[in-house]
RNA sequence: GGGCGAUUGGCUCAGUGGUAGAGCACUCGCUUCACACGCGAGGGGUCACUGGUUCGAACCCAGUAUCGCCCA
């Protein structure tokens, strides 16, 4: 039955199918089905601390898209959605909502309230669990904004799969990862030199680190030789404040300057500390005056060398980036201990301030400062340099020290399918550089804890040898309240006793389970055997080193298989100067708002016409596109539905190659399974982009032609079956074209399709360009073509006198080759209708020649 | 400094060896019975640059420049 509304719109159809798809269960997944029978994916859960943005639009449109049409082409689509609540953007955005910051020393306070003003200046200080209480009500109040957004948009995802990456689940999921990992000695701790933030206190990895050119100054300082003070060494040193952690003076063995040094001792200036000069191929001859004071630690070639030379370790760097307050025990010179005084306790920045005084007054620093930028580390969401200082802290191992592993995960990344495929390349970059392990420990609150206890001694010092480790069964537990088996709460932090880890893990250490998490691991075997590994990751390219490497490397420690098969990776938003979009730049354009003003089919049009790893611009033009392309798909449908039914006794189901009996009908059937042929293979290959193309060039051709040339032999005044193969070439094509639209724009096909369907379009097949071509017979694409330009002729002669298009054409004559001139008289009746044609002639020319005509209008 | 990608009409982009394309914008028309939220027609580009391969290059190769991203 056809029920087709009187004036078709794109008013409220997303509200209303949101809801029905919700109501219907449109999108549930059938965890009945096999694993071939499935297409799981490893959906990107979004940080929801942050803002809504139009990449997300853009991003997660790309993989709906993906979803839907392999949900039509008959798989059970696994699509859940995560939120990744876990971390520091959400304790910094907890600390600015509410005005609050965590403090462990403190108890619990129930019932607690918030500052009603919040003041970022003075924060009141709450535990850590309050803290984590406000977390997890600010997160549930951020998730319901996406959830909203998401719907809008039309993600086809199933909102019964939803997993938070703080939930208990993914604490399991996490800790028991990280037990396994530990059992089979792939997670271990160690106290090392850690590149350390010292505003948020915790220890950062080589993954969150990034370098910035900032400015600074050489600072030349002169150091006594023990066999020849008065023949000093020149060092040039950007950290003058670290001369107190001085270990040793290094040069390139190659360096003729220095070689006789090698070997011999020097005094430190001020300090008055004894250190060796050592050769090392690290130390670059261009640099400053080619020989360098070692600290522990000024940077990580200072690590290097204070590894390979095995120097002593002499920190005077605090955990809080401030210099030690007590005297260091290797400076024994009394002038050593009171000038050391000067720069107890201050901050590095205060420390060199007063450390170039003291050397201009002990006349040991040779001129000014020599301004100079260099590139100094960062931690990528930190303000001040990063500080080396000594920890202890868990590592699990990725490949970055061991070979064997880094070959093999290697191999993985080339077994993964890449779309595109050049950014198997970042990976193999960021693998090959990788240069330690994994830091996994983080000093923060709100995560997911390491999940062990240790021992205490009987002075109450912790052995970290005797790691208590909780069963598999206890999972999740938090080992600042809970406690472990054994022992009793009242030995918490006593001699003889246990304490807890205080550490989180990094977010990358549960992120990096999201297939595991949200496909059942350890939890419902039953459907992670249905869904694991997945089909497809799909995710920005800028964390191809973080999300995608961990999830390898997680997958290949504990599963020991690829985690998927496909990594779908995507672009960025531009804005239109080409610069990625941000908040801070204020270019940024509200989603919801976008939506509203377009409709959510124009915006995901505009999503989806974005190349798969390929920057796009942000392009209002694109979203205007797109809702003309939705109204016209409207007013087609209508059109087409309205003329098929005429012919009551027909229905899709009756049509059969017999009825589509015209020739150009047939061509324009050839020309649509062609059209889904090239739809097809572009989607197989990920590329929603092209697929779109496709499409959206054939719907055209069909509007602006075929339409126009078959419409008046549609209408039918007489009934005969070339009118019927017209009515039925319109609701094939109709029905074709509805459902190659529908992974772009699920809303507006959805509401036309409902107009003559029961079922959703979304669970209706994809379409079969095998039956097209059999209702097409031998259809020749070319037969439209020639129609086409002919028709175009009329039109240029109309237009170019100015006239309407209804307007009588007296004569037209086309002359071409043999085959254009069959072509010609093969659709000489629609021509006739379509150009209101009085008389149509043919001439034929020869083989190759062109398609020309002579039109004559009618003298006015 | 290394890697990857991009550079095509005013704008956003297709186009992997054979006559340079689309949409938007622009110009000129058209009350046409699906659509004025529309329809038709038109103007506009030495395909970043320099060399090379080829009968033939936007496309392949080498180099240069500019932009972007990732990494040092």
């Amino acid at each position: 039955m056809v029920n087709i509304p009187e004036k078709p719109s794109l008013t409220g159809i997303e509200e209303k199918w949101a809801k029905t798809w919700q109501d219907a269960g449109t999108y549930s997944f059938d965890r009945t089905k096999t694993r071939n029978e499935i297409f799981s994916i490893d959906t990107p859960p979004p940080t929801v601390s942050g803002s809504l943005h139009v990449g997300h639009v853009f991003s997660y449109t790309h993989t709906d898209c993906i979803a839907r049409y392999k949900r039509m082409r008959g798989f059970e689509v696994f699509y859940p959605m995560g939120w990744d609540d876990n971390g520091l953007p959400t304790e910094r955005r907890v600390q600015n909502y509410f005005g609050v910051r965590c403090d462990p020393s403190l108890p619990y306070v129930a019932d607690y309230t918030p500052p009603a003003k919040p003041d970022a200046k003075k924060q009141d200080p709450i535990s850590r669990k309050n803290f984590i209480e406000l977390c997890e009500q600010l997160t549930i109040e951020d998730e319901v904004v996406f959830e909203d957004l998401w719907r809008r948009m039309g993600l086809s995802i199933d909102w019964a799969q939803t997993y938070q990456t703080i939930d208990k689940n993914a604490q399991r999921v996490s800790q028991l990862a990280f037990l396994r990992n530990l059992a089979r000695g792939e997670a271990y701790q160690s106290e090392a030199p850690t590149l350390w933030d010292v505003t948020f206190r915790t220890a950062v990895a080589q993954a969150e680190l990034e370098d910035r050119e900032v400015p600074g100054a050489y600072h030349r300082i002169g150091f006594a030789p023990t066999e020849n003070p008065a023949n000093k060494v020149f060092i040039e040193t950007t950290r003058p404040e670290l001369l107190a952690a001085c270990v040793a003076l290094v040069a390139h063995p190659d360096d003729p300057r220095y070689q006789p040094l090698f070997g011999t001792n020097v005094i430190t200036p001020v300090f008055g500390v004894e250190v060796p000069v050592m050769a090392h191929t690290l130390a670059d001859p261009e640099k400053g005056s080619g020989i360098a004071m070692v600290c522990t630690f000024g940077d990580l070639a200072d690590v290097t060398w204070w590894r390979e030379l095995q120097l002593p370790t002499r920190p005077i760097v605090g955990w809080d980036g401030r210099i030690t307050s007590e005297t260091p025990p290797w400076i024994t010179t009394r002038s050593g201990k009171e000038r050391f005084a000067a720069i107890a306790g201050t901050t590095s920045f205060t420390a060199k301030q007063r450390m170039v005084e003291v050397l201009r007054e002990s006349g040991d620093m040779m001129g000014e400062p020599k301004a100079i930028t260099h590139p100094v580390k960062f931690f990528e969401k930190g303000d001040k340099p990063l500080e080396i200082v000594t920890t202890r802290q868990w590592y699990i191992a990725n490949g970055g020290r061991d070979p064997q592993l880094r070959g093999e995960l290697l191999e993985r990344g080339r077994e993964i399918i890449w779309h595109p495929p050049h950014m198997l390349v970042r990976y193999e970059n960021w693998v090959e550089g990788l240069n330690g392990d994994w830091l996994i420990s983080r000093q923060r609150f709100f995560g997911v804890p390491v999940p062990v206890w240790y021992a205490l001694d009987a002075d109450g010092n912790p052995d970290y040898e005797q790691v208590l480790a909780p069963s598999e069964a206890e999972l999740p537990i938090d080992p600042s309240s809970d406690v472990p088996a054994g022992y009793t709460e009242e030995q918490r932090n006593q001699p003889g006793g246990f304490m807890g880890d205080p550490d989180v893990m990094d977010t990358w250490a549960t992120s990096s389970l999201t297939p595991q998490i949200a496909g059942g691991w350890e939890r419902d075997p039953d459907l992670f055997e249905r869904v694991f590994p997945m089909d497809m990751r799909p995710q920005a390219h800028e964390i191809i080193r973080t999300w995608l490497f961990s999830s390898v490397v997680r997958a290949d420690l504990e599963n020991d298989v690829l985690p998927w098969k496909h990594a779908a990776i995507s672009g960025w938003i531009l804005d239109p100067d080409r610069k990625k979009m941000s908040k801070s730049k204020g270019n940024v354009v509200t989603p919801m708002d976008m939506l509203d003003e377009y409709s959510s089919d124009a915006v995901r049009y505009w999503a989806a016409s974005g190349r798969p790893g390929t920057d796009t611009a942000f392009d209002i033009g694109q979203m205007k596109i797109g809702r003309r392309l939705a109204i016209k798909l409207l007013n087609a449908s209508k059109f087409a539905l309205t003329l098929s039914a005429l012919s009551s006794d027909q229905d899709r189901t009756s049509i059969t190659a017999a009825t589509v009996s015209e020739p150009v009908d047939q061509a324009l059937l050839a020309k649509l399974a062609q059209t889904v042929e090239n739809a097809t293979k572009a989607f197989e290959e990920f590329n929603y982009a092209k697929a779109l193309d496709a499409t959206e060039a054939f719907f055209w051709e069909f509007t602006d032609d075929y339409v126009e040339l078959v419409k008046e032999r549609a209408y039918g005044e007489t009934v005969g079956v070339n009118t019927q193969s017209a009515r039925a070439t319109l609701l094939i094509t109709l029905d074709t074209v509805l459902r190659l639209f529908a992974p772009f724009l699920p809303f507006t096909t959805e509401e036309t399709w409902s107009w003559f369907n029961k079922e959703s379009i979304h669970t209706s097949p994809w379409p079969d360009s095998e039956a097209l071509r059999a209702l097409s017979t031998q259809g020749d694409v070319a037969v439209l073509t020639t129609a086409t330009e002919a028709l175009r002729m009329i039109r240029k002669a109309k237009s170019e006198a100015k006239l309407s298009m209804r307007a009588v054409v007296a004569s037209a004559e086309f002359t071409g080759s043999p085959a254009m001139i069959e072509h010609i008289n093969l659709v000489s009746t629609d021509l006739v209708s379509a150009g209101s044609l009085e008389l149509i002639t043919t001439a034929t020319a020869s083989e190759d020649a062109m398609l020309t005509s002579q039109i004559i209008l009618v003298e006015q």
